[in-house]
DNA sequence: CCTCTTTGTATCAAAATTGTTTCAAAAACT
DNA sequence: AGTTTTTGAAACAATTTTGATACAAAGAGG
């Protein structure tokens, strides 16, 4: 499970971070201060920090120094809207930064390419009792392996790296279909219904797998 | 919440918007002068700012200038009805203006309008113990979920975007079902009824949201 | 109290969307 | 080349949503 440091020193705004993102699959430490987050650093080992720039104590530009040498990519979290931060962030080496307030889906959205960027991006996903090692295809549904085809497995992959969130059709076409969505009928085929059907009953989704009637689809806990 | 920050001398016109931002949902700060909302504007983030022409320090103008590189939307409030104050508000970068005096429901409506323009929509909405997540398409009367069909959801997200005003059936048939408009009889349907009897049943809303007679329907607090 | 207008509700069929089966073409593998 | 696997098209079934119809109830005004 991905480690991220949150340090944002208004509390509703931490919770309403940890809550989400705990629930989008990510080990989550909050702390509300520069100083208790560098001592956390030097002790335990984080995939990403969201890091606020106001802090008590010390400020997010100087906890950035101490983090820097150690290679963890930062996203800046900034109340400010003026351009100079945003410039003044970026090149203290975080490697994005988001203006409050700010939508946690694009959140999670800035957090999902900056990992990828950083390869750290988890090789074993799962969801319930289904495990699914990435880097050798193999998918498992409690201890018995479950064969799937490329595109079930490139489905079931977007699914669970997007957990929660409900997919529409357009999107999961755009991400497991690029190829299509310049051709003009993604309306009239019936190809993501059918590949919904497969991965429903080889791994049991019927439950999971939500229909969300004129939307898309979700995969929830 | 997305928050406004209302620029105006005139001490009842600036709490009368106030009061009434603040009841559809919006977070509201209200400063008198150009100085103190520059300076309310270093250090803070507004989603749109309300503002009026004639200030005492820095004008309406003058502050536009300060403003137009932090990109927030700006809604110009003029007691001028002249034809060159509307030319110059526009041209300078405003994305829209009222003449005093101007009736509420009005300044709600140019207000929502600007905001969807900028994609500054909260996805979260909610009324009492109904949470609405309008990009995942989920809909929650206290921690239960309920499962709407997506014209009852729009229609929810309707009234709860617009909480205490009261919604002609007109405007409604305009937001719901702009298809039908140019269709003869709005007067001889009963699908608004039938769809605010859905809601009213599957939200428990029958006290909350109201009958106005002869004009539409209230969701009120 | 009566009438007219407007709103509420139950029922049901049409329309839209999604699910399923079958099967052939395409791709991958011997 | 032959076999197997994967993929998606086509056709059809099932489900869900939607709004029409018809009638009941409620409000307004005399």
């Amino acid at each position: 499970m991905l480690k991220i440091l949150i340090v944002e020193d208004e509390k509703p705004i931490s919770d309403l971070i940890v809550m989400n993102l705990t629930r989008a699959g990510y080990n989550c430490t909050a702390l509300y201060d520069g100083e208790s987050a560098a001592d956390m650093l030097e002790t335990n080992n984080f995939d990403l920090i969201l890091l606020d720039i106001m802090l008590p104590k010390i400020n997010g530009y100087e906890l950035m120094e101490y983090i820097r040498p150690m290679n963890i990519p930062v996203i800046f979290i900034t109340a400010k809207a003026s351009l100079d931060d945003r410039i003044k962030g970026l090149t203290s080496g975080a490697e994005d930064y988001l203006v409050k307030p700010f939508e946690i889906v694009e959140l999670l959205a800035r957090i999902n390419i900056v990992l990828r960027r950083y390869n750290k991006t988890e090789s074993i996903l799962t969801f319930k009792d289904i495990t699914v090692d990435t880097e050798n295809h193999i998918v498992k549904k409690g201890d018995t392996a479950v064969s799937l085809t490329p595109k079930e497995f490139e489905l079931l992959v977007v699914f669970i790296r997007n957990k929660n969130i409900t997919l529409f059709r357009d999107r999961l076409y755009e991400l497991v279909w690029p190829e299509l969505i310049y051709s003009d009928e993604l309306s009239e085929t019936r190809t993501l219904d059918l590949h919904i059907q497969r991965l429903r009953k080889k791994l049991a989704l019927k439950n999971d797998l939500k229909t969300i009637y004129n939307a898309g689809y979700r995969l929830a806990e």
